[in-house]
DNA sequence: CTTTCTTTGTTTAGTAACTGAAGAATCCTC
DNA sequence: GAGGATTCTTCAGTTACTAAACAAAGAAAG
């Protein structure tokens, strides 16, 4: 008397546990018309994350005909996260609830060749503080996200972190944080494909695919920044010709500010006075107030700037067949909104698939701490929504399968 | 005495298949290694296998200490598939086994404007003529696979030749049939990440991530021949400008030869002659085999058309964290050679993520049927390697919720 | 040839995570 | 307050796995 156990992609407690969270509220029934289990099955497996505290009834839907829905939601107080990146020249702590919502946040400048050991003991101590100033207890603390734009050279800062502050700790690429970061705290759909444009000082793009983060083999899937606009364009750091990032990037946008010496003077950027290497953020910052105040080169610029970004929008839209774009970022921050009509506009009239679905395009509603959100988001998925426990396929196949062949006669 | 039980992302019988077929040949004990599952279960599950017929012992390894390994390999000739490519002016049939391997192998002049009942019938007969060539019993062909450039027009069409051949008809776009088929006949990994370029007239790529096929939400996936790769370029179909198809794609290399005298007199253009939409295939192979034969403002064009194709190719790898790049379709199969060297070069010096992990490169062993083929190791794999059965995760859940809240006092 | 060790593959009993179906609880309608 | 509708729980049964013991096949050493 039953059919095949059916076989779940992610644990269903995990599952379960995220649909309640995209959902925002959700009854029993609704579980299980959304997963197709039983009502059973539902009811074991919810009432084990009451018990955990994870999950509350809330209240009853109106009848449709019969007994109440009882409706159940995320208790968002139960855990909490701490997120910190480690940008160029800032570090940005947050501690978020359950919902990905920020309790408390603290932002400090960075500490550049300083000892290691004692950045070390610095963030550890100001992590504490993040956590006392709203009185949450340690122990519902998950983890912390440490986010940046090259994790994989943080990987023994991460693991010195973890022995200072007793949390776990994740590493991950700030624009796959930021994505993360948008998905959990609910603006797009459970399973929809996305990708969060991420504008620092340089371009990327953090990518969700169905509802499943999608990074690479490597780790550098969306790297939109380097994708060719222009074949005999300006040389880019990463050797290649007319990158996006070279052409239209935060960075690029202030280099050509800093030698139009009439905008230099009227944004009064940094690149005018005698320290060269002036920060990109703080000119980039400038160049938007100038804009806004009406300062015609200043918008033309950021113009020229959004032009090239919409196209290069429009191939990462096209290649991954996307449905909802997020514009993220301490620079969507600042300049979202001369960028936001430009993209939708390259979008709405090409992309490639607008016939057969919509693409949305949106400004994040926390674009300058969206990396932060995301790199506690990553915790509480991480920790709340055990990764992928299934096959493992091991690149090294060929390698590990050496005898000799040796035909049998039969 | 027991852990709990791993939850697989596949069937555990469709994954065991498919690491049979991507290994070519393996033990048990590989099998062991490579799954993660014990040997018990491996054990009854290679007896599965072994009783339906799909996988045969087909001898011993060398001894490594002990007991000699029993290697197992897929049973190629117990089932059959076929595949049918429907091209502009084309429709190609191949009958492939298990291995994906071509057993036979016929191509038609399409039938234009006809009557879609006459050419559902007329399908229906080189069908059966394609399986009857080569004495192959009805009952062991899994079904037919009928790919091209636009699946969701062939809709009904699909259904109705599903009744007149008595075989399921599964549809796909050709770009992601020529991937799935490369991914099947094993030329890259189980689990590579990797896209096929297909070259027809237009341009397109299929995805494979992670041995698992991307389609996106609307099967656009891949969509790269229109990403922009000139803000200013010529004018697209899609209403943009400046994309990779208009730029480089064989249509617009056709009408640039067309449009150089010299050049459509040397090759024997249609352009020249009265017939205004001479085939664009046709001329291809023209200008491809001028090439070939030293002629230098043919060779130009190419090589042009190449130097963009590059570029729109070093874009996909970027935002997808490729690790295999597999050149395909019949343009490539006339014009490889030129292609081949100049996009390794692009790869080689400007892949963002060149220094985490080698980016392969290579040319189709079968790249003029490659869709055809494509199209009958998706119905092996649909056949085999059952869709997963994961979680319903509707994406009208907001819609299927409507009972309205009501706060409950507690 | 015998003993001992290594490796491969099978069998068996036990368990987690489901299903299906029956039953209890709650609410609406008449 | 009886009867139907709907929601949720309980419980026995099934499936797909695991762990561990066992059997089989060969290698190495004396």
């Amino acid at each position: 008397m039953s059919g095949p156990a059916r076989v779940t992609h992610a644990s269903t407690r995990a599952a379960v546990l995220d649909l309640i969270r995209a959902a925002g509220m959700i009854s029993r029934v609704g579980l299980v018309n959304a997963t197709g289990l039983t009502g059973g099955t539902i009811s074991t497996v919810v009432r084990g994350l009451i018990d955990e505290g994870l999950v509350a009834e809330t209240g009853h839907a109106e009848s449709t005909g019969g007994k109440r829905r009882v409706m159940l939601q995320l208790n968002h107080f139960a855990r909490y996260a701490v997120g910190v990146h480690l940008d160029e020249a800032r570090i940005t702590y947050v501690l978020t609830n359950l919902g990905g919502a920020v309790v408390a946040r603290i932002s400090r400048a960075g500490c550049g060749a300083a000892e290691s050991s004692a950045v070390i003991a610095r963030m550890a101590r100001e992590v504490d503080a993040l956590i006392d100033s709203v009185g949450v207890e340690r122990d519902r603390v998950l983890g912390l996200g440490l986010v940046s734009a090259r994790p994989a050279e943080h990987h023994e800062f991460g693991q010195a972190l973890e022995r200072a502050t007793g949390l776990p700790v994740v590493l991950d690429n700030d624009a796959t944080a930021a994505a993360i970061g948008e998905h959990w705290s609910g603006g797009v759909g459970a399973t929809s494909t996305f990708a969060a444009l991420y504008l620092g000082t340089g371009v990327g793009a953090g990518v969700l695919l169905g509802g499943t983060t999608y990074r690479g083999p490597s780790g550098h899937a969306g790297e939109i920044g380097h994708a060719c606009l222009d074949l005999d364009g300006p040389e880019c750091w990463c050797g290649a010709r007319g990158c996006l990032e070279a052409l239209a990037g935060p960075a690029a946008v202030v280099a050509q500010a800093r030698a139009d010496r009439s905008l230099s003077r009227a944004a009064g950027l940094a690149g005018g006075r005698t320290r060269a290497a002036a920060p990109v953020a703080a000119d980039f910052a400038a160049i938007s107030r100038a804009a806004r105040r009406g300062n015609a080169r200043a918008l033309a610029l950021l113009e020229r700037s959004a032009r090239y970004l919409a196209v290069g929008a429009r191939t990462l839209a096209n290649v991954l067949d996307l449905e909802v774009l997020v514009l993220t970022g301490p620079s969507f921050a600042i300049a979202g909104s001369v960028y936001l009509p430009v993209l939708r506009a390259e979008l709405d009239s090409a992309f490639i698939a607008r016939d057969a679905h919509r693409l949305s395009v949106r400004l994040s509603p926390s674009a300058a701490s969206a990396s932060a959100i995301g790199a506690a988001a990553i915790v509480l998925q991480s920790e709340l929504v055990p990764r992928q426990k299934g096959l493992r396929l091991p690149d090294d196949l060929a390698a590990e399968e050496p005898p000799v062949f040796q035909q049998l006669a039969r």
